[in-house]
DNA sequence: GATGAGGTCTGTAGCGGCTACAGGGTCAAG
DNA sequence: CTTGACCCTGTAGCCGCTACAGACCTCATC
């Protein structure tokens, strides 16, 4: 291993943050992460920088934000001096989406429960079916 | 207009079931919907059958099943003779992915209703920002 | 018969957000 | 010196559409 000042491989870097490798280095080509440098064999080095934005990135995926949003809210929190107004509205925007989504799925689940267990015998007079059909 | 036999067009059969003209392509391309006769200026012309195949498919899209979920409901709804077991089994596995879902969205829903409405001014304080960054 | 508006055709590429290879290089331990 | 774990690049695939470009066809109107 050829050392370049210190730094974690991409290997740690996922272990660390719970992100995959793969989407690791996804994340650089989209230009989400910054580009690391390399040790001597090309082999990428982060440090705590690198660390703390994929940390950041993986909280606001398992939020549901999408991609173009944490990177707006990445932004955001390179200037504290800002206001906090657009992460707000985001936010809000966001959960509002996430709530209708709820109820969309909670229609579904009804619907689906309404013609579910279904022990007609044949497919003839089976209730899924039928519902879909008719 | 040449007519061969009776049917209607691409357009006509998209307003009738509410599905895209490019989605019914892409149906076709897939081998979900058949392929329909043409005109002899190569203009599709859809019967009946189609028309029912495509509704069908079209309700079991709004109910959340994958075009693979329905491609089997489809040839089960072609087999009345047969037991309609696995269209229950079908259902319940979606259903059960459905509530799971809902779940998971009613869990991120709270942690976006807990850091939302932000008024503390300016990012550096910020209660989103926080809690994507700790 | 010319024109224009609308419908339709094929083929291909793009979306989001990864994920999965193939085919190679690198490194440390035994 | 070999083994096995790690890493590299580049490309293609997933799902379910959607959006073109550039052509062709049909019909009503003048």
């Amino acid at each position: 291993m050829v050392k370049i000042g210190t730094g974690i491989g991409i290997g740690a870097l996922g272990k660390a943050t719970g992100v995959n490798i793969e989407t690791i280095r996804y994340y650089e080509r989209i230009g989400l992460l910054p580009k690391p440098d390399r040790t001597l064999a090309g082999y990428r080095q982060y440090g705590g920088e690198h660390l703390r934005r994929l940390s950041f990135i993986r909280k606001g995926r398992d939020l549901g934000f999408s991609i173009e949003a944490i990177r707006a809210l990445l932004r955001l929190a390179e200037h504290p001096e800002q206001p906090c107004e657009d992460a707000d509205r985001m936010t809000a925007a966001h959960l509002a989406e996430v709530e209708r989504k709820i109820e969309e799925l909670g229609r579904l689940r009804d619907a689906l429960r309404g013609m579910a267990h279904c022990r007609a015998g044949t497919v003839a007079e089976c209730r899924i079916i039928d519902a879909l059909a008719s």
